[in-house]
DNA sequence: CTGCCGACTGAAAACGTTTTAACTTCCCCT
DNA sequence: AGGGGAAGTTAAAACGTTTTCAGTCGGCAG
């Protein structure tokens, strides 16, 4: 029943009776073939359950079309909706996706672009903030020259280009403008003092929501000095450490703005523990509206990142402009989602 | 800036003045090379910024090291633990990663396991839970036979082998003792009517919580006839509306048990949509224990099936086992995570 | 009848690597 | 001094395709 090695398509040929030549472009379609011929050889195919040897083609043709998308880790909810988004329209393409996961360390995402490049991705997407210092700098122009270099195109999502002249796509969402308004939205129920929790001092999606956040602020004006921001970092642990022990040293204040999703449940859980209420003691807002996001306790009011249309985007747009080459910048509106967690402060 | 194609190693061997072959190994280090040369080629080609062409490589080779996972959706949480477990374990390896998503559609499970072949995946892991027909039969023992052809392996996770003289691994949680566990905390805790929430007539995975279930409640001697399973498959959508249409037509029961976490967080939704409390009113349990089961409101009892192990698992023994050939049959432990969603019936 | 064009086919080159087999050196042993 | 390796190196074969180039054949116009 096995056949020792894989069927190739000498034995197709050899069974359908021509040359591989002819089979070749019976099975490719590459060339036109008469129907009586290429219907022999399809049988021929069928008949030995023959599939093509990728690489062979690969190495001869013109590649592979083969997108890679490069995230911190794929349990994170909205990191798997991009994800999904980029898997979702290179299926569409008949592309195939590979998707690495790097932990956060830079060591693993160099090996990994360096291993695409190897395989011959056309497409890579990083996706996710990230601290952007000279290290980081000098590691993606570095991508973004050798992509370019073999044809392939650099996309990075939600971290900035080093440089304008580097041939790397962004496409992203406005952070800033959507801190702002889910901020605004919180001054506007009647808080003054309003704290952010999941600073991460040096990441570009992070600043640009403390931004936003300090802009809302001074909008409504209420005192730079009265804003708060507690550099904790991203993720459920850290929300739930850091709100801990916020509220040990000082309850002055009626709402909170978390980084993102993860840390306001973190953030709801401490505020729980510290046998508080949300949303009569506390309000609490979310960012990017996980799938889960409404069964968080209470449900969660946030900004919605539509994460699967960011990662088709990013593929759609790369493939559109593969012509056009270098790169530009790309921004994607969010909006808020109105959910339980927020009142007006001063209690129940 | 753009040299025009890539760096082949021709261009490497010229630099350092060697022959291709020597560049060969002195690059890939399979026969021993002096520490002269080898430093020199190496030189050459850092400073070239050479990538081997993985295509080439396969192609004369022993074929290239891949693992393909195929779930779902890659947004499930439970599904994308699992598959970050298989990319870690391969990472470890230097193995690279391929994940692949059905939308539940066999066709395109046909087509992406068809893909891999060609692509030479040395390893396929099929996740998730699966109705067993015919057509699931044939499908399957299709794909181990031809992988086998071609010396690679399949895995299935949480769905049956359609024979054990097929050359496919299996490597899945005990679902039956998992949900007679969780359901057996409830009857210990007084419950006497409980509803399973999620049943999927014909899948394997929830045919046997079911079963468990069905096994809980006999062992404490409640009568089969008020066993009721609601069978509206899986998903937060499906939970919330089934549950929501069950309290329209009775309140007979004081617990819940919902077929995974997601059926769960419906479930949570729809009850206190309906005015009712958890635990006080009814008491609810879940499957899986994804990350934000303990945001759930309440948090959520449930059953940690760990799913990361089982994708490294999956990995780890195909790989181990890869001369035995054949197939087998791996049994994963799971344990119950007791938290706020479940009360003695009976009111506050 | 001759010449030409088009449709179809096949032999062979090419893709970039690894590996086998053969060829040098050079050293050591007798 | 001659022979036997070992160590280092290289030319060439092989991997499975696609594609180019050249060929054969039949038909049709002149």
């Amino acid at each position: 029943m096995t056949g020792k090695g894989r069927v190739t398509i000498r034995e197709v040929a050899e069974r359908a009776g021509v040359s591989i030549a002819t089979a070749s472009r019976a099975l490719s379609g590459n060339h036109p073939v008469p129907v009586a011929t290429r219907s022999r050889v399809l049988r021929a195919a069928r008949e030995l359950d023959y599939v093509a040897n990728a690489h062979a083609r690969a190495l001869v043709g013109a590649g592979r079309k083969m997108v890679a998308v490069v995230v911190r880790q794929v349990t994170s909810p909205f990191y798997a909706q991009v994800a999904e988004g980029v898997e979702a329209e290179a299926a569409d393409r008949g592309w195939l996706c590979v998707v690495g996961a790097t932990g956060g360390d830079p060591q693993r995402e160099m090996e990994f672009v360096q291993l695409m490049r190897e395989e011959g991705a056309r497409l890579v997407i990083l996706v996710g903030g990230v601290v952007e210092d000279d290290a980081y700098r000098s590691r993606v122009a570095h991508y973004a020259q050798a992509l370019d270099a073999s044809g392939a195109r650099l996309v990075l999502c939600g971290r900035p280009a080093p440089d304008p002249e580097i041939p790397a796509l962004v496409v992203e969402f406005d952070n800033e403008a959507g801190s702002r308004a889910v901020t605004g939205h919180l001054l506007s129920a009647g808080h003054r003092r309003i704290v952010f929790l999941g600073g991460l001092p040096g990441n570009t999606a992070l600043d640009a929501r403390v931004a936003g956040y300090r802009a809302a602020l001074a909008e409504h004006g209420v005192p730079a000095g009265d804003a708060r921001v507690v550099d904790c970092g991203l993720g459920r642990g850290a929300g739930l450490r850091a709100m801990g022990e916020l509220l040990k040293e000082t309850r002055e204040f009626t709402a909170v703005v978390a980084g993102d999703d993860m840390v306001a449940a973190g953030a709801l859980r401490a505020i729980a523990e510290a046998g508080l209420r949300v949303p009569e003691d506390v309000s609490v807002v979310g960012y990017n509206d996980i799938p889960l996001a409404e069964d968080f306790n209470p449900p969660l009011t946030t900004v919605r990142t539509p994460a699967e249309e960011l990662g088709r985007a990013a593929v759609r747009i790369a493939l559109r402009d593969a012509e056009g080459g270098g790169g530009g910048r790309h921004l994607l509106g969010t909006h808020i989602v109105v959910r339980g967690s927020v009142a007006a402060p001063g209690g129940s």
